[in-house]
DNA sequence: ATGAAAGCGCTAACAG
DNA sequence: CTGTTAGCGCTTTCAT
């Protein structure tokens, strides 16, 4: 009963031509007279033909397919990423990009050993021309991987170990900047930092970019206490730098969540925000606008950056490139109320 | 440079055997002398072949991937799909049906005509072996289209005009019944509904589940004010309620948002939940957490639902079957401070 | 400008 | 149990 579907040889039979000339027409070659491609154009109306993916794809070795891999682990990791407004931004950039160019991007995960091997399988041989990752820990083995299959490869963010490829990530060291130039603005005079983990590179270059617009304008290193990135570590944090120093009047804190722990803090203790003490965080992930007061903070362009990254992979894919490079994207303040 | 990915022939040259046995042990096929398997297994890991997955799809008209598509409209769709919790529930089912049986599930968005029309290309000549098909809207066109093109498909929720497809769905005439129930139970004497749009299956059958619990409880039939599924839909239909029906004791919710404004509008009003007027939704989102006070609600299994979606499917591709089935799923009550 | 023919890498009869 | 032989449907020289 499945009647097959339709195939290049159908068609030229229908139109009395040979397979080479439909085939030309369908790819859009040039060198056909016109008058053969209408003939051809509505003998592939008549039969529905489609070209067969698999076939084109053999002997192209392209398949105008591009994965888009989001990368970590845990149970339940697709309800976790889903529940991360980061992703919807970065799958809506990369969506754009390829799209526009007929381009299929088709989103993997890759939560466990054996899905990741999976998934270099399924890109490794055939079925898409790239990879796209993003990864939530970082020291994801994926990226590697990937490499050492041969697949392109462009990451969100640069990996923790360098490696020879391409990458789009924030200018993190000028995110910091931004955070101290607000609080300088703003007249804080005695500001302290919520940082990262010290091994994590972006923490270390948002701090750095800190410190170093303080310094220029004439002011102390700041105290830090150190974060994990969640609500409790940046509470935490914001306790132990109040009892060390009372006086603080600015926070910069190395994401939103840490911050809005701060808020919590500085609430429960009486300071107002931002007239006592301001704050600002990083990301403008939702939690920006939840938090009481909303927060003031650093943004990062992702959209703009998946985009990016989907074009740098394009580019690598078509050959005009081969060297990796890295693109850095400039982050702006997002102002809210609590600073 | 870029050497050539080892293929079938290699392997069999290095082996020193033919393609046909090279293919019956990277296949598993039994008749082949273990002495030559372990011969051939060693010219694999020395040669590192893995399988063209386009030429194999070639020659089976299988590619062992599943789509997973979710199909809605509208900007930044993605970003919308990501913010939905629900979503992620789906995916975590039907990733842990399919991996456990080593096919790739894909996950494609359908976000505009262009888009549906690219998604129906892919999976329909050898990309994917069939279509999981998640529709945000009652009227989506994607399924008849994956229909015409002869992809086997799933659908996750019945169609609004019957379709020769298998789907999965919920039994909400049984959650309407739940919660009708745990209005009674709690002995609420008054109660009214805030109804979907009367275009929707899935409300009707929720609100007729609620009528006919309470009609055998020897109730009179509440009255209902529609509402949008929104937030402030809820909240203009609680005001109506009330105006019209000063005494209302209880209200059942067709979803947890409008469940939500309604709570705001009573809480306003000084009315205390539960005790002057007890609320049930339905769905068991995020929001059914965060409201103030939490809500008891109606729950569907989203992910045995969607890994039962993955299995209808398998099934399906397999050949096992071909009549199109419904498969019904039982909701649960999550109780919590509401009602 | 068009057609003939050679494969892309793999599986699946069919022989042996 | 193993090898030989046809293709799967398509693109792409190479002739014409």
């Amino acid at each position: 009963m499945n009647r097959q579907a339709p195939t290049l040889e159908d068609v030229a039979r229908e139109a009395g031509v040979s397979r080479a000339t439909v085939s030309r027409v369908v790819n859009g070659v040039r060198n056909v007279d016109p008058s053969i491609q209408d003939l051809v154009r509505s003998a592939i109306e008549r039969t529905g033909y489609t070209p067969n993916r698999a076939a084109r794809a053999l002997v192209t070795r392209r398949t105008g397919a591009v994965a888009l891999i989001v990368s970590g682990a845990g149970d339940a990791f697709a309800g976790r990423v889903f529940a991360d407004p980061f992703f919807g931004r970065v799958v809506n950039g990369v969506v754009g990009y390829l799209r526009a160019r007929t381009m299929q991007p088709v989103l993997l995960f890759a939560e466990s050993e054996a899905a990741r091997r999976q998934v270099v399988d399924y890109v490794g041989q055939g079925s898409a021309d790239g990879a796209l990752v993003v990864s939530v820990q970082p020291d994801d083995p994926l990226p590697d991987m990937l490499l050492s299959a041969r697949v392109p490869t462009v990451l969100f963010a640069r990996p923790a170990r360098t490696a020879p490829v391409s990458c789009v990530d924030l200018d993190h060291y000028a995110g910091g900047r931004l955070a101290a130039e607000r609080l300088l603005a703003r007249g804080c005079r005695r500001v302290a930092v919520i940082g990262a983990p010290p091994d994590l590179r972006a923490g270390r270059e948002r701090l750095a970019g800190f410190r170093d617009a303080l310094a220029r304008a004439g002011r102390d290193g700041p105290p830090v206490a150190e974060g994990v990135f969640t609500l409790d570590s940046g509470a935490t944090a914001m306790g132990a730098l109040l009892r060390d120093h009372p006086a603080v009047d600015g926070v910069f804190a190395a994401n939103d969540l840490m911050a809005q722990g701060a808020c919590q803090v500085l609430r429960e203790l009486g300071r107002r925000i931002p007239q006592d003490v301001a704050v600002v965080g990083f990301d403008d992930s939702s939690v920006a606008v939840t938090c009481r007061p909303p927060l003031t903070t650093v943004r990062q362009p992702v959209e703009e950056m998946a985009a990016a990254m989907a074009g740098l992979l394009d580019e690598q894919v078509r050959g005009a490139r081969s060297e990796p490079r890295t693109l850095l994207f400039a982050p702006e303040l997002v102002v809210r109320e609590s600073a």
